[in-house]
DNA sequence: AGCGCAATGTAGCCAAAGCTATATTCAAGT
DNA sequence: ACTTGAATATAGCTTTGGCTACATTGCGCT
């Protein structure tokens, strides 16, 4: 068993990556709906995400608090300059872990499926160790 | 873009995969601590989770309701047959993440912390795609 | 036997993330 | 211009998982 405080701080780390996994695929959602057609309504992404119209305005405005999202109302959806860049890290980092499930074998609904909830938890030290094996095991 | 309905699916795998993992790492941490010292006591779960001791109860309430583990007032927890068999899925789990992780690269330390997280969504699929994995790359 | 501290438990607060039900607003079609 | 259906918003409830503050219990020592 680790020693006990370095395993309080991996659990901390994971509660933390939990509770951030939300917003992570909310602008990741919205900024794939804004590329493929221009805009992203609110209901489309509650669709996406398979949750009501009202959890998906309720975490859209926590998008906001957190400067990440604006809406104008009856217009959708946008990011704001904070929200584009994490979205831009956490596609690239998706991508980045369905690939490296793939490449070790997994079949590519598992993949896709698994990917959504472990990209999450996936930090820069593991992304540069994916990157690097998918390099060499190209 | 995937499939709307798809892509739905997926995040309410991940969601449920999210509710279960507290759950997972209660029992997995009974187990050890049991196996390390013979009892597991409220307040040491709890300096392990690095939450403070009424988190750790209250959470341990809900495994006693969900008939994964009893305790006796002032005597620490057990684990339940069913809580124990849980207990054992979750530890093989977290050690075959934690190999593979390795086996990719991923620096140890890393390795251990993401795979607190990660182990929560990997589905059978994956995990016996890592098997394979480990056993052709041994 | 009794004291005092540590462990356990309880109460009560909060925010997040889900839901249903209801109200409001927009926009399209007649 | 009206109507009406869909999109949006609001209200209010629940569970989960955190916290702090306080109360109780049990045990080891003297
Ligand atoms: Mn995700
Ligand atoms: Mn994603
Ligand atoms: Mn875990
Ligand atoms: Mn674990």
């Amino acid at each position: 068993m680790p020693e006990e405080p370095t395993q309080a701080l991996r659990f901390g780390k994971a509660r933390t990556a939990r509770s951030a996994a939300l917003l992570e695929d909310y602008v990741e959602l919205i900024a794939d709906l804004l590329a493929a057609h221009g805009e992203a309504r609110a209901i489309d992404v509650a669709k996406r995400l398979g949750v009501t119209h009202p959890t998906a305005i309720k975490s859209i405005a926590r998008l906001k608090r957190e400067g990440l999202a604006t809406a104008r109302p009856y217009r959708g959806i946008f990011l704001t300059e904070a929200g584009r860049k994490l979205a831009d890290r956490v596609r690239a980092r998706h991508r980045l872990v369905v690939k490296l499930l793939l490449a070790v074998g997994v079949p590519a609904e598992a993949a896709e499926a698994d990917a959504e909830g472990m990209e999450h938890h996936a930090s820069e030290a593991t992304l540069k160790a994916f990157a690097r094996f998918l390099a060499r095991a190209k």
